[in-house]
DNA sequence: TTGCAAATTGAATCTAGAC
DNA sequence: AGTCTAGATTCAATTTGCA
């Protein structure tokens, strides 16, 4: 069973909170959430859709002097909600948003401004865009997502090796390739037309989840809609809590998330990076009587050697120190990775060293 | 021969001016120029040295016309050029401004702010970007151009055919793939060292001007560099203006662009474009819910099983990795084919996943 | 000269944990 | 808080070096 926080077990998870976004987070516990996914409105034609943080209206952009009016409203109504996200993360949380050339400048630099450290944007590049019918514009083919921590020293989750592993063993890009969302995926209502104007796909909510959320963690979305990320949060055993306005899409969403299954345990394992193996002491193979005081090591090269110590450290001619300092020295290298440098020898043959450490691990494990 | 309006022919055409480029442009006539393309500093705040998992240093970009004491520093610089570019733009101009996230956001939104307006981001995907060395993000594979026309009414040239011509036929999207500027293209000093740190390649260039000016179009690169859009734009019967702050890189442009022909046609050949390769990674199927996580797989002989885990790789007893992987531990065999090794039950049949991959890439060849 | 292997390099906000 | 150390980490393309 998972243990909680206090300030977590307070919270609603795998609900959907009816209401305005900002208000429904300012009623929410502070660092309380790992990851915050926000598809905000993109469009500045704000027909009634944006509210001031006061909730005066806005009104419709129809003339250039609105222009200004209309993007000083969309600024104060971003800052707004990305303040309110803001407190609700974690101090090692972090955020997508997506959005296109409409809004997603406005949003990347009140990011900036609020704090939050930027870790990549990420383009969403759509296989099957709609074209450019007048032929006066490129084909809008991708939109943009922003990730960042909330602050510079956030030490933010991202599972490198699961991202790598779902891109065939070569480390994932900042530009995805994926199919907008239509067919069986793309919800209707009752009249059989979208339920929502701008549905995103579950593939595009699956890589964000599995590259930075970890089983159990809780995420948020401010703009729920018909519930794409709470569909692929629980698919995946991660918590969410949707925020949407409308009655409408929440119904939508509410049972399309009933529907869902959660993978099983087994397949919700991913990849794992060698860093969050326990750690081995080299000593460790000395005391265990792996490897011998006095005994040689060997460069990979073969071009050095060295004598293990009953400390654990190593003796090559002049220098002295851990594996990773003297193959440093050796190498005239800023740094070296000792375990992957030295071999010892076993029946005339080069053994690396790290087939040892494995040999603990694999022993400890379990 | 060309016939020029009154300002235009106190241009200093084909020159590359010294100094400021804001000054400079104050120099300039308003109302007289038809395309700026700007590639000005990034403000990539690096903070200490990187290396290479080999040990080798990263030639970062430190210099510093890159350095700016804060994000209002750059905003103030920002504004200011655009201010003064926009003012030398004839009615029907438009802007190229090319940057990465670290600047891009404040530049769309001073661009907005403005009174440009936004008629495409397009995404430069790098078919050879550098990799993330530490495996902390995703591998920053992509910079941002934004194209704005000078305001909302201009009628700002689009090459519609060309553009398509150029595309093999089907009409030019957001994103273009090329390769980052290397090899002979890459300027060098007389130390050998790259002459500039951020040359970009003539192909980008080559695509923007044939899609948004006229031959005798008036072209103004207020961050010249070493000159790419000026020989770009000689190339192809256009007239451009460069404004560079620095003498080194002012005598290296000079140079290359008086070694340009115009309509040389190895040149141009060298500039176009490469298409995307169609690789599918097997996480695709899972991301996209061909495959579910959990689900199990067969072998073509029916004598092993194995589950598909959330990242795409698969468990079969003790053995865990890429469909290849598992499949050559089953065989014992040094290697395998995972797409024509494994199967899925659909409706109680076996299916090749390889289906699957074909199904995908069908999507993706529009 | 040819052919293959090894080395080089690119706009990069690039670590985590113990002491 | 800062300091120090263990040790984890790369893709594509071109150029250089050697047989």
């Amino acid at each position: 069973m998972k243990t909680k926080t206090k300030s977590a077990a307070a919270l609603p998870l795998n609900t959907i909170l009816a209401g305005d976004c900002i208000e429904a987070m300012n009623a929410l516990p502070e660092a309380s959430i790992d990851l915050i996914f926000a598809d905000p409105p993109y469009n500045l034609q704000l027909k009634g859709e944006l509210h001031r943080p006061d909730n005066s209206r806005v009104d419709a952009v129809d003339d250039a002097w609105d222009q200004f009016a209309s993007f000083k409203a969309y600024d104060d109504f971003t800052r707004a909600w990305l303040k309110a996200a803001r407190r609700l993360l974690k101090p090692n949380g972090a955020i997508w948003v997506i959005g296109s050339y409409h809004n997603i400048f406005r949003v990347g630099a009140a990011l900036q401004d609020q704090g939050f450290w930027i870790l990549n944007d990420v383009v969403w590049r759509k296989s099957n865009p709609m074209p450019n019918f007048r032929g006066k514009r490129f084909t809008n083919a991708h939109e943009t997502m922003i990730w960042a921590g909330k602050d510079e020293t956030s030490k933010y989750t991202f599972n490198y090796e699961a991202l790598k592993a779902l891109n065939e063993g070569i480390q994932m890009r900042s530009d995805w390739v994926l199919p907008i969302c239509t067919g069986h995926e793309r919800l209707k209502d009752e009249a059989g037309d979208k339920a929502h104007p701008t549905q995103k796909p579950e593939s595009l909510l699956h890589r964000i989840l599995v590259g930075s959320t970890n089983p159990g963690d809780v995420i948020l979305d401010p703009f729920f809609g018909t519930g794409t990320t709470g569909a692929v949060a629980k698919m995946l055993g991660r918590d969410f809590i949707g925020i949407e306005r409308e009655a409408a899409y929440r119904t939508v969403a509410e049972k399309r998330i009933a529907a869902v299954r959660k993978f099983d345990r087994e397949a919700l394992a991913v990849s794992t990076s060698k860093r969050a193996e326990p750690r081995v002491p080299f000593g460790q193979l000395v005391e265990r009587g792996m490897l011998r005081p006095g005994e040689e090591l060997y460069s990979m090269n073969k071009r050095y050697k060295a004598k293990v110590r009953a400390d654990g450290t190593l003796i090559g001619g002049e220098v002295k120190g851990s594996i990773h300092q003297v193959g440093a020295a050796f190498e005239k290298a800023p740094s070296c990775n000792g375990w992957t440098y030295w071999c010892f020898k076993r029946d005339g043959k080069h053994v690396p060293i790290d087939l040892l450490r494995q040999q603990i691990r694999s022993e400890m494990g379990n």
